[in-house]
DNA sequence: TTGTCTGCAAACACTTTGCACTTTT
DNA sequence: AAAAGTGCAAAGTGTTTGCAGACAA
C-alpha cells in the first residue's frame, strides 16, 4: 500500500510517489533511508487529512511491531518532510498542523472556531493580490497563507452556542 | 501621556481612548480597573508596533516604581485586551504577537523570513474574496488573516544568505 | 567500519494555574 | 467587608536536544 500512485491530484502532475520523492531528498543530502522514516512517509501518504505530530504518533502506536517511531523521530521526520516539500506546516491554536503539499494544488482554508474543522478552497486571485502587493513593497513573495475564521455551515445553525470564540 | 488622543487612525473613527474603551469593557463585566491593567493598556497604547508578551514584560521592568506588572498579569491582561477588541493576536514562529486592533483599519502582512520584520498592507480585495468563498461554503466569516512570506527589500539584496528559510 | 539515526530522558520556550495575600469596590 | 486581582512558584503544552547505543551505507 501507498507506493505507486499515479499522482495527478488537483492540477499538479508528479512522477514520484511521496516515498520515492522523500528517498530522493534524503539521498541527495547524505541522509539515510531508515525504517522509521519509511514508516512515517507511508503512513502520512496513506491518509489525506490534516494532522498534527501527536496524532501521528498516536496512530503509529496502534500499528504492529516494527512500524513505529518515537516522538523525537516523528518530530524530526516531519520537519524533514516539510523541507522536502512533501508537507506544509501551519500553526493553529498553538500547535503545528500538517497537510500534504506534494501533488496538491495551492489552496487556503476556512477554519471553524467552533468545531475546528479546516475546509480547503483555492483561489488564484489571492496569489494575484499577493504578487501585486509584494511588488509594491519590493518584497519577494515565497508563499502565502490565507486563513478565514468563522463558523462552518453546521455550527452557524446549531444552537450549541457553547464554546465559540477562541484564539486563532 | 497616552490618554486623550483624537484617534482617527487609518479610516476608522473612534470616540474613546484605548484606556477608556478598556475601562468600559471591564466595568461591563464587573471586572476591576486596577493599576496594573491601566499600566498595561497605557504602555501598549503608547507604542504602535507589533510586540509579544515577553517584550512587553521586559519593557515594563525598565519603568519606575509602581508602573510594573508580573508575567501572569501581563498574559492575563493581554487576553482581556484581545477580548475587548483592543488587540489582535497572531502566532508567528511559535509565539503570540500582538498588534493594535482598535481604531486601526483591517490589514494583512508581509513577513520576511530572514529578518522577521512584519510589513502591513491593506487590500479590500482580500475581504471580497473571503466573502465570496465563504458564501460558496455556507460559511460565516468572522475575520481573516493573509500572511505573505518571503524576503523583504533589504534581505533579498543583501548577500547575507545566512539563515533564511524557516517555519511560519 | 563509519557515520548517521534512534530513543530515552531531560531541557526548552511560552503560557497557564493554584493559592495566599492585596486591592478595588 | 466582599469579591476580584496580583504575584509567586509550580505545572502545563508542544517541541527540541544531549547522548549512548543501534543501524544503514
Amino acid at each position: 500500500m501507498a507506493v505507486a500512485h499515479d499522482f495527478t491530484l488537483g492540477s499538479v502532475d508528479v512522477a514520484l510517489s511521496p516515498r520515492e520523492r522523500f528517498a530522493e531528498f534524503l539521498q541527495a543530502r547524505g541522509k539515510r533511508i531508515t525504517r522509521q522514516r519509511q514508516v512515517i512517509v507511508d503512513h502520512v501518504a496513506s491518509r489525506h487529512e490534516h494532522f498534527d505530530a501527536e496524532q501521528l504518533l498516536a496512530d503509529l502506536r496502534t500499528t504492529p511491531q516494527g512500524a513505529r517511531a518515537s516522538r523525537p523521530t516523528v518530530y524530526r521526520t516531519l520537519a524533514e518532510m516539510v523541507d522536502a516539500g512533501l508537507l506544509h506546516k501551519m500553526v493553529l491554536d498553538g500547535r503545528a498542523v500538517y497537510e500534504h503539499d506534494y501533488g496538491y494544488p495551492q489552496h487556503d482554508h476556512l477554519y471553524c472556531t467552533a468545531c475546528r474543522i479546516l475546509i480547503e478552497f483555492s483561489s488564484d486571485e489571492v496569489a494575484a493580490i499577493r504578487d501585486a502587493v509584494a511588488a509594491k513593497h519590493r518584497f519577494l513573495p515565497q508563499g502565502h497563507r490565507l486563513l478565514v475564521t468563522g463558523l462552518c455551515a453546521d455550527c452557524r445553525t446549531s444552537r450549541s452556542k457553547s464554546r465559540h470564540q477562541d484564539r486563532v
